[in-house]
DNA sequence: TAGTGGTCTAGACCACCTG
DNA sequence: AGGTGGTCTAGACCACTAG
């Protein structure tokens, strides 16, 4: 059951990246496209508010809307506030490169008070303990702790661990899609620990990123650590006013 | 003139960090909310939506809506996609540390091809560029970069660059408001150049935020740099599904 | 079953921009 | 003046959660 503001959405974000539309070119009106899908003035704008907030459109009051001009780049994006690649490495890169994982350590162990805390759990609840070094076209990128509420997800095969995508999984299993990630990011320089299970010198530049997430009926079920390269990563942000 | 679903999203916000709510509590549902503000649903919903957006709340399908925790913190945060902490830095800070100023440079200069393209401008185009060293309680802790379009503001007073909002001056000065502020962070270290600036020794680890700034009517008008020391600030992000 | 948020309609009026 | 996005109303029905 998708929501037909969503599918509107994607219908138009789909015209972006075919180029059927011109950057900076002017799309047509709400009004027109309302027409156009058969819905009120209300449903097509809140279309086009997400299209907004993605990056993808500029919408000029009393002008009219526009094609923004979309970064790309050489660099890996993790976008932040808008699109969907907080809903993991896999689904976000996979189509554009190799994506695979070295699983270090699968472990289960009893949650710290801080890591329960994060948690919204007692401490000494039953977690997983997951620690993953990541590849993209072979190349070790990133370092990922996760904690992993078990109550939550008593069984994580090791097959979803390697190669595919933890969300997805969680979202078959649980029959609940992801609502909620709250994270910060820190810069910060790679230990030699960590710089040797990369492979890479010591003192290397990262972007750590820390954060909860959280299911649709509210249950956070993942506390996760991951220490980026820096000269891998870069991370987008588009805000916009009121 | 302000919209009303705007004034009842900064009255709910108040009611959580003036602790009228505590955190996890239930507030009241949107009927309840609507008919106290006395506006409809679809009003208040926009705020609640924003309020979420902004990481007050979580609102939950079948439950109600639910006052988040929200993460306090010793160093400075830099939210992303939500707040208005992307308005500037002094307007961001000036409540909870003395924050100034120090001018390093602000002459006028003829845009590069590669900042025109960023401003939206021909290459040549009439730009100040300003270097600031900016303190918290006369430690410093950034250095920042802007180039300003002087198609769009001509004068910048060096008061305004010491110690007032540039942004605020920027808002006044064309009676627009700010729109967009389209970013990127990546991670780096700092060289011996930009430590000496800061006082502080090479090699520290740095985040990096680049973007441009344009006004409601789209002007691009602001293309910044900034090199944020990275054990003063983190940045927020806060992602919400749908 | 009752209450909650999620979606959607068919209008209306306002504020801003351009000719 | 005419077209654009911005806000708002007064309903309706659906999907999810709880007791």
């Amino acid at each position: 059951m998708v929501a037909r503001y969503i599918e509107i959405k994607n219908s138009i974000k789909d015209d972006i990246l075919q180029k059927r539309y011109q950057v900076g070119e002017k799309i047509p009106s709400e009004r027109e496209l309302a027409l156009i899908y058969g819905v009120t003035r209300v449903t097509l704008q809140k279309s086009m508010h997400l299209l907004e907030q993605e990056g993808f459109i500029e919408r000029i009051h009393g002008k009219g809307m526009f094609v923004a001009r979309v970064i790309d780049d050489d660099v890996y994006m993790l976008n932040n506030g808008a699109g969907d690649s907080v809903l993991g490495f896999s689904r976000e890169f996979h189509h554009q490169a190799k994506i695979s994982s070295q699983l270090i350590t699968h472990q289960m162990l009893c949650a710290t008070p801080e890591i329960a805390q994060q948690l919204e759990a007692q401490p000494g609840q039953v977690l997983h303990y997951i620690r993953r070094v990541r590849l993209i076209d072979n190349t070790p990128v990133l370092i990922e702790d996760s904690w992993i509420n078990a109550a939550v997800i008593a069984d994580i095969p090791n097959t979803v661990l390697d190669g595919g995508s933890l969300y997805e999984y969680i979202e078959t299993y649980t029959g609940k899609k992801i609502k909620f990630y709250n994270s910060v990011i820190e810069g910060d320089l790679f230990t030699k620990e960590m710089a040797d299970m990369l492979g890479i010198a010591p003192g290397v530049p990262m972007l750590k990123v820390s954060g909860v997430t959280k299911l649709e009926d509210g249950t956070a079920f993942n506390y996760s650590l991951s220490y980026n390269r820096a000269d891998k990563f870069k991370i987008k942000n588009n805000w916009v006013g009121k």
